[in-house]
DNA sequence: GCCGTTTTCGGCCCGACTGTTTTCAGTCG
């Protein structure tokens, strides 16, 4: 798909024209445009000039422009506003606190073409005397320039959530603090996120200021205002908390959540209706009249909207499915029956089965499978035929004794880089459930890898690819994997993708499980869990299925244990009878 | 540059904090 690249071409489009001080709605324009093709799941080198006129943001000028680098690969635009700015000077917009105004003055005044150049620039003092810089400004930058340095790039959800949330404990514990609550893009469960927004209620806000900015963890303090404040802490993450009063805290939750352009959507269907919506309440304009704001409800019923979950909050059409009275009705945690991806010691799990079982029974549920590795996957002390024999006879005797409780015979069998299997269908056909996944061979060309997966789909036994895109955020790209070919083969024989729940993983992403439900896709939300704390995972896999707009019926895991047995039962019956109209 | 059941022209989401200013521009979210 060709749409990120004009994407980004049309970002940089924006911001060329920000360093050139040019019209800044037209610059809006690029960045809107830029977003929505983002976005967008149709590939637009398939798309006729009128379609692309009716994607959102694109008009006659820039569907030309697409057209044009479809054609030739580029943007003669673009390629004149860089050659009339040097690309260095691009890279000045990314120190915090310094924008395009104070770039363009600085590239025109003293010729700094990058962001070296700057710090000498600075270091020679060549910065004094330029209008608008003194000595404050001249630091900013600096230590702007500093944090870039130590890495501004997105964090993962797993590592800043807890962060977050034991910001908020702190904040209840010495602050005299109303309701708080985390906003921003944890609050909608983003796989990864770049800050930590807090919105609290209080009747001493200078108070919690105070307490703040001055928590144990901060490094430095950026701002530090009566309603807000920010800071950023020893691990360079930024911190904003906002105070606002009682009857405003729905819509400030509401308008901090986001996203941007789920919020700009609200605010241009306010105006048509007569009312404005900030981040203190509805209004009617004109007249200032308070309509709401308490809960984070009255925005959307003020706008004759059903409530819509922070997860959907990214313009990706969840207004339009609200407005049509279609939005889905979200897959819950407490919908979960039980864990579908489980290890044990048997291979590189941390516990035996009745410590990892006594868990999973106190996260109440119903049953787990135990899917400990083959053999294949030698670090992980591997299971061979035999070893896998004995696991079952041991879990046999288990639920034997149990009662309320199903512990499903499993596997995770490695699916190995010639994509034969890493046990003979023999020694899985007993089994209750048959999960397959790649452990090698990541390198390898999207036609082999896609074929490695469409013949573990294909084995009569297995009913679930496990981490379907191998990836792990920020350590290990994805590997290439034709998703949409191994979709529609997963909903033909009725194998389920799963979702896995780790942090570090959550694949299949948001984007790929909205596919696979377009396809119908049976999905599994598993933890992978080899610690008993990653049971909790679940919370992050569950998100990530309603930001893919999952709904209970989706998950083979929602099902209590018979249902559950049922559905892979009829899989393997479905592939079986394939197999004889194949022959 | 986009867009329209007020408009094909004239709007375009909205407010807080900082620093350098004597009333506001720049930046950010």
């Amino acid at each position: 798909m060709k749409n990120q690249q004009i994407a980004k071409i049309f970002s940089e489009i924006a911001e060329l024209l920000e360093l050139k001080g040019e019209n800044m709605f037209r610059i809006r324009a690029y960045q809107r445009a830029a977003q929505n093709l983002d976005g967008l799941s149709k590939d637009v080198s398939g798309l006729s000039r009128e379609e692309l006129e009716s994607i959102p943001g694109i008009g006659k000028d820039l569907a030309a422009k697409i057209r044009e680098y479809l054609e030739t690969g580029a943007i003669a635009k673009h390629e004149e506003l860089k050659k009339e700015i040097p690309e260095g000077v691009l890279e000045l917009l990314s120190i915090p606190g310094l924008g395009p105004k104070k770039a363009k003055m600085l590239h025109e005044k003293i010729k700094v073409k990058s962001i070296v150049e700057l710090e000498t620039a600075i270091r020679q003092g060549k910065l004094s005397g330029l209008p608008g810089i003194q000595k404050k400004t001249v630091d900013n930058i600096l230590q702007g320039i500093e944090l870039l340095k130590r890495g501004t790039e997105r964090r993962l959800l797993g590592r800043v959530l807890p962060l977050a949330e034991d910001m908020v404990r702190r904040m209840k514990d010495g602050a005299p603090v109303g309701r708080i609550e985390v906003a921003g893009s944890i609050r909608r469960w983003k796989e990864t996120v770049k800050d930590i927004d807090i919105l609290t209620t209080s009747k001493k806000p200078e108070k919690v200021m105070d307490v703040f900015v001055k928590l144990p963890n901060v490094s430095r303090v950026l701002a530090h205002g009566e309603t807000k404040s920010s800071v950023v802490t020893e691990d360079g993450i930024q911190v904003d908390l906002r105070v606002v009063e009682e009857e405003s805290f729905g819509a400030a939750l509401q308008y901090f959540t986001g996203s941007k352009q789920h919020n700009i959507k609200l605010r241009e269907m306010a105006v048509r209706a007569g009312l404005k919506i900030n981040e203190y309440g509805v209004f009617t304009e004109p007249g200032g009249k308070r309509k709401g704001g308490r809960e984070e409800e009255d925005v959307y019923k003020a706008l004759k909207l059903p409530y819509i979950p922070p997860e959907l909050r990214e313009d990706t059409g969840e207004i339009e499915a609200a407005l049509e009275g279609k939005l889905p009705d979200l897959v819950t945690p407490d919908e979960i029956k039980g864990d579908l991806h489980v290890h044990t010691r048997w291979s590189d799990g941390s516990h035996d089965l009745g410590t990892i079982v006594e868990a999973a029974r106190n996260k109440g549920y119903q049953y787990i499978a135990i899917t400990d590795h083959t053999k294949g996957l030698g670090v992980a002390h591997g299971l061979d035929e035999k070893r896998l024999a004995e696991e079952m006879r041991v879990i046999d005797d288990a639920n034997a004794k149990l009662t309320g409780f199903r512990i499903l015979k499993g596997t995770e069998i490695d699916i190995r880089s010639d994509g034969r299997l890493d046990l003979p269908d023999s020694a899985i056909a007993a089994l209750d459930i048959v999960v397959a996944s790649i452990h090698s061979g990541f390198k390898q060309t999207q036609e082999q890898i896609t074929k490695r997966i469409l013949s573990a789909i294909r084995n009569p036994f297995v009913s679930v690819i496990a981490h379907p895109t191998g990836r792990l955020i920020g350590e290990r790209e994805a590997y290439a994997i034709d998703m949409d070919t191994v979709l529609k083969e997963a909903a033909k024989y009725g194998v389920a993708m799963e979702i896995n729940a780790n942090p570090l993983r959550l694949d299949l992403n948001d984007y790929h499980i909205k596919m696979a439900l377009g396809y119908g896709v049976p999905l599994v939300i598993s933890t992978d869990t080899h610690v008993t704390t990653q049971f909790d995972f679940m919370a992050y896999g569950v998100s990530v299925a309603r930001r893919g707009w999952v709904e209970k019926k989706d998950v083979l895991n929602a099902l209590p244990v018979e249902l559950l047995m049922k559905r892979l039962n009829a899989c393997r019956a479905n592939k079986a009878k394939r197999v004889k109209a194949a022959s």
